[in-house]
RNA sequence: GGCGCGUUCGUCUAGUGGUCUAGGACACCGCCCUCUCAAGGCGGAGAUCGCGGGUUCGAAUCCCGCACGCGCUACCA
């Protein structure tokens, strides 16, 4: 059997890391076991639908590197794959169930159903649907169709029995069939529910294995009585456990981004956003932690995944994040960084430039939008010396020394210095005028940025270039 | 309320009856490196494996009960 799996989020807004999650498992999954993964909308929901948010999401999983094979404006042999286009296959399907006596029309107000179930809950009974139209005769529905009186068609469960049925992740799960309620398939509005077009599309898409959160784990029964139904084949179930906020609710807005591009907005790079989330949940069984999506690709399985929902932890994101910022090429990440550069109005024309301060400062980000945070000593024009150490050490005998010394070597270098040469004319002075270490280098990095600490010293004395170090240094030798 | 699922350091996790006096990672602390701050290297602290019963020579690992958490219980997904 071939393998494939989808993703399907409803238009509803933007991705969430959670959902992200589950597209990425999907996508592994898949392409470890060299199938298809599809995108599919379910934008059963007329009200939620938010305009842009498929063109968002499509961008989103683009940026995070998961690549779908069939999908919306991709096309592929089983679309189309928006479920708003899909509806005749839905009320072909409903109406199959209706004449084969797995379902019925129901005609009950939403008033008279919500009245119902408030009755229920305030006496401590489940809230369930009563039966009402299910006991309807033939005639009485002909009479109420023949009147044009808003239906829905709710499927029919059993009234005794239980279901067992095998989750991938969770093993054998059992569920009563007393308590799962006769679901509404086909809404009155003419849309199908989640849970009419996801069996439908999960069969005509041909999906061999339906990966999905935690939530979905309850309703499954309802998806395989609908498969045995239509005698269709069933696929593997596999549910994720939930993302969690800190105090374990289930992840959510207010304790923080759970909107992917608002991490992608703030610089983080998307290898770490997948290798972290990767991780959340699942794990390859040794101590690796560094994963390349490839990788993740050859190394996953639905075995590996735990069955308890995690906390996403924004400290080990950054930590992650962080790494990959270090470790990433140079070129890319200046790229990358300057955009929060630009909007802070600091000038990036010199790409050169820029790069030396990408990698003076890139060891102290957790995301690129911090860079801002530690570029102004590059881009001051008067330095201010701070109080403290820093002018204490402006006053030392040895300091006057080693910058008459310096000037003079700037002054015989015939070329731009960079910092090997600074290397160099540092080792020179400090063989001359048997000054080292601290006291040689820190009246340096004092003349240049006013600050006893900062970036590499090397490095900011290529920024800086010659006349520049030359003009500060002759400028504190003065006073 | 009912049903389902879950429960190993603060967090992510390893662990499938004996090698666990429970391993790794983040965060935290210390040391080293170093002109500084980071980064990096090394080390430390941190979990009586939710609780209580069993089974067994032996349980984090198997069974039962309880507690707690989360999810579902919509003409939302």
């Amino acid at each position: 059997m071939s393998v494939r799996t989808r993703f399907a989020p409803s238009p509803t807004g933007f991705l969430h890391v959670g959902g992200l999650r589950t597209a990425l498992y999907n996508y592994l999954f898949a392409k470890k076991h060299n199938g298809q993964f599809i995108l599919r909308i379910e934008d059963t929901d007329q009200t939620r639908i938010v305009p842009g948010a498929v063109e968002n999401l499509i961008e989103t999983l683009k940026w995070a590197g998961i690549e779908f094979d069939e999908g919306p404006f991709k096309g592929g042999p089983f679309g189309p794959y928006i479920q708003s286009q899909r509806l005749e296959l839905y009320h072909k399907h409903a109406l199959e169930l209706v004449e084969k006596g797995y379902a019925y029309y129901c005609f009950c107000s939403p008033e008279r159903l919500e009245k119902m179930r408030q009755e229920q809950i305030k006496l401590g009974q489940p809230p369930k649907y009563d039966g009402t139209c299910r006991r309807l005769t033939s005639d009485e529905v002909k009479k109420k169709l023949d009147e044009g009186l808003p239906k829905t068609i709710r499927m029919k469960i059993p009234e005794w029995g239980e279901l067992k049925f095998n989750d991938l992740i969770r093993g054998d799960v059992t569920i009563n069939f007393k308590v799962l309620d006769d679901q509404i398939l086909l809404k009155s509005d003419g849309f199908p529910t989640y849970h009419l077009a996801v069996v439908v599309d999960d069969h005509y898409m041909k999906i061999s294995h339906v990966i999905r959160g935690e939530e979905w784990l309850p309703s499954t029964p309802k998806h395989i009585l609908l498969y045995d139904y239509f005698q269709w084949e069933k696929p593997y179930f596999a549910h994720l456990p939930l993302l969690l906020n800190p105090d374990r609710t289930k992840l959510s807005k207010r304790q923080g981004d759970v909107a992917v591009e608002d991490y992608r907005a703030k610089g983080y790079l998307p290898e770490a956003v997948v290798n972290f989330i990767a991780l959340l949940g699942w794990n390859p069984g040794d101590e690796r932690e560094f994963f390349t999506i490839d990788e993740l690709i050859k190394e996953f399985s639905l075995e590996r995944v735990n069955k308890s929902g995690a906390v996403f932890d924004i400290k080990k994101l950054n930590w992650m994040n962080a790494h990959y910022i270090k470790n990433s090429d140079l070129d890319r990440i200046t790229q990358l960084a300057i955009p929060f550069l630009k909007e802070k109005g600091y000038d990036v024309s010199n790409f050169q430039k820029v790069k030396i301060i990408v990698e003076a400062v890139r060891t102290h980000l957790e995301y690129l939008a911090q860079i801002v945070e530690h570029v102004d000593i590059f881009y001051a024009d008067d330095i201010e010396i701070e109080d403290g150490e820093a002018k204490e050490i402006l006053k030392l005998d040895t300091t006057k020394l080693v910058f008459e010394k310096f000037i003079q070597k700037l002054q015989n270098l015939d070329s731009e210095i960079d910092r090997e040469k600074f290397k160099v004319i540092a080792k020179e002075v400090q063989n001359e005028t048997g000054i080292k270490g601290k006291n040689l280098f820190m009246p340096i990095r004092i003349a240049l940025t006013g600050k006893t600490h900062g970036p590499e010293l090397p490095l900011l004395v290529e920024y800086f270039g010659k006349e520049k170090l030359k003009q500060r240094l002759e400028k504190f030798l003065k006073t």
